[in-house]
RNA sequence: GGCGACGUAGCUCAGUAGGUAAGAGCGCUCGACUCAUAAUCGAGAGGUCGACAGUUCAAAUCUGUCCGUCGCUACCA
């Protein structure tokens, strides 16, 4: 750590244009992703911060038939919904563009002929269920039909949500469309396939040497590779997708999601790059040795990460593998998956619509699943915001701004000469700072924001030790050096919170001035401070 | 079925390499204070660490079995 002006890519998992995303989204990337990068910002580092919306894959094509419109008036929708929550939220991307453009096309499909010409890709024939009604062949998990071992009417192509067993498409009986209905015929197709056992023996010495990775990551990944790494097909009997830069197949096939969605990581960088005017300057991030790359998911997307991208990124040569996927665990909502197809939890907008952003924000950053899968619901957060957020933080402000205000004359009085116990405040401010620095470096977000909070908490307690209001009755000198001393505390426990509170961060800039680094700065005496306004209101809770 | 993670106070969660009497926040009880958004500060109560068995001088932590939850299982991404 303290490495200043390192190149950092925080690398986001690209969320899918299918639907709303949801609060349990929200936490397990997104937010820990725009905290991180806000610390790495404050700490001097070069940070990248991209991603962007997955507009391909067969989801959106279905949801596109099912409501009679194009799949990509669907992927611009929720596109456009994204980008709206990200503005409401202040996530701090540096790009944010979507799989749907010319230039991630480009990339990809110099990508593709990079892995072709080196032999990672290869050419199959395999058997394939096609739909003659809709004209399309069909995923595994569109096609239904019975259960050859436990005779369940409703097997998808893919496993048996009944008997658990996974499942081949041809092993079901009377297989059916789950688009048309009708009864799927195999046809015989070909398709590009990427060699991942080509990968099997450096990802497994690259995984060995992984130092820091959460539990579950690790050994999700190496039990990935212990199993033996199975040949992937990347093209799909498809209209809707990337175009497969080779003709060898014929019309009708496109390139995959899970094969293009990855590279958008860094797609995104070169379009960032060429914005800068400085088309080279992705290369910082993903030829440098000294760059670091730090991609936030959900558990979901792990082996994609851990494997088939860094697999990618061997065969190709030349580009940095990840540093850290530091995967987040699921939030659920009351005891179920959050989901919002399902009804279960909130999506991000009706949180917004609910909560101010910052106490959203601090919500969620309080709760993060970083180790095991967490359990949250409305009350659960405004329990946090009432209880944590507003009483000890929004007060502590609000306290000691109303006691400047009213007891020196409006403005940031002069520090006076400081006692022991003023000091002692001081040096517990420095000693969280560096904690708090020290967990975010290992992207324990959630326990960074814990010691921000204990920070806040000494504050009040210093106060309460001081009592600057009685004070200032017989002593004014003493209790103007108190709340100077308090103001000093305050600027730097609003460092440790600032990468959680973009909103009260500028709101608290305003009058004691700029955060511009990774440290307490001083207070400059003489400026004004007017009769304070709270920094977040108390969710009132109704009883009906 | 296989693989992985998890099961710790009323609630939400920490417990890094087995070892001082098991931790935090919130809630609860008592007390202090009254500058502040009935906010703050201090003290306290509260747990046989999912069950059972084993290894060890010593187990929340290691091993095995079982119960429960979640995820993955390669064509959802």
């Amino acid at each position: 750590m303290n490495h200043s002006n390192t190149p950092i890519l925080v690398a986001v998992a690209w969320p899918y244009a299918s639907g709303s995303r949801h609060l349990g989204h929200l936490a397990g990337a997104y937010l820990p992703a725009d905290v991180f990068a806000r610390y790495q910002r404050l700490m001097g580092n070069r940070v990248l911060m991209v991603s962007g919306s997955d507009v391909h894959g067969t989801p959106i094509t279905v949801r596109a038939d099912a409501e009679g419109v194009t799949p990509s008036e669907i992927a611009d929708k929720y596109h456009a919904e994204f980008v709206k929550d990200w503005e409401r939220l202040d996530i701090s991307w540096d790009c944010y563009t979507s799989t749907g453009t010319n230039n991630h096309k480009e990339v990809v499909q110099e990508l593709f002929m990079t892995l072709l010409n080196k032999g990672h890709i290869d050419k199959r024939t395999s058997e394939q269920y096609f739909d003659q009604e809709v004209n399309r062949f069909l995923p595994d998990r569109y096609i239904e039909g019975s259960c050859p071992h436990c005779e369940y009417l409703e097997a998808r192509g893919d496993q048996c949500e009944n008997c658990g067993r996974t499942l081949d498409p041809q092993e079901l009986v009377n297989p059916r469309s789950k688009i048309s209905g009708s009864e799927p015929e195999l046809r015989s197709t070909e398709h590009f396939y990427l060699r991942l056992s080509d990968f099997e023996d450096s990802l497994e010495k690259w995984l060995s040497t992984r130092q820091g990775w959460r539990k579950h990551v690790l050994n999700f990944s190496k039990g990935w590779i212990e199993e033996g790494l199975q040949d992937r097909a990347i093209t799909r009997d498809l209209d809707w997708g990337i175009e497969i830069p080779v003709d060898d197949l014929g019309e009708g096939k496109r390139i995959y999601v899970w094969f293009e969605a990855v590279v958008g990581y860094l797609s995104a960088a070169k379009e960032w790059a060429a914005k800068q005017g400085e088309p080279e300057s992705w290369k910082d991030w993903w030829e440098n040795d000294e760059a670091q790359s730090f991609y936030f998911i959900g558990k979901d997307n792990i082996p994609f990460h851990t494997i088939i991208w860094p697999g990618m990124l061997i065969g190709n040569g030349g580009l940095n593998l990840p540093t850290d996927v530091p995967a987040n665990q699921y939030v659920t909502f009351k005891g179920g998956k959050a989901s919002a197809s399902r009804g279960v939890g909130l999506t991000i907008g009706e949180g917004l619509d609910m909560f101010e952003p910052d106490a959203l924000r601090y919500a969620l950053a309080a709760n993060l699943p970083e180790q095991s899968d967490t359990d949250i619901s409305i009350e659960e957060i405004v329990r946090r915001i009432n209880e944590e957020l507003v009483a000890t933080w929004g007060n502590l402000v609000n306290r000691v701004l109303s006691m400047v205000n009213k007891t020196c004359e409006g403005q940031v009085p002069a520090p006076g000469n400081k006692k022991d116990e003023d000091n002692k405040v001081l040096s517990e401010v420095d000693a969280m700072l560096l904690k708090a620095s020290q967990q975010l470096e290992k992207v324990e977000i959630r326990a960074a924001l814990r010691s921000a909070m204990d920070g806040a908490a000494a504050v009040n307690a210093y106060l309460n030790a001081t009592e600057p209001w009685r004070v200032a009755k017989e002593d004014p000198d003493r209790a103007t050096t108190i709340l100077s001393t308090a103001l000093e505390a305050i600027n730097g426990v609003r460092v440790a919170l600032s990468p959680y509170l973009p909103f009260s961060t500028t709101k608290l800039e305003e009058i004691l001035g700029p955060i511009s680094s990774w440290e307490r700065s001083p207070v400059v005496a003489g400026t004004p401070i007017p009769k304070p306004t709270p920094l977040f209101a108390k969710i009132e809770v109704t009883n009906d």
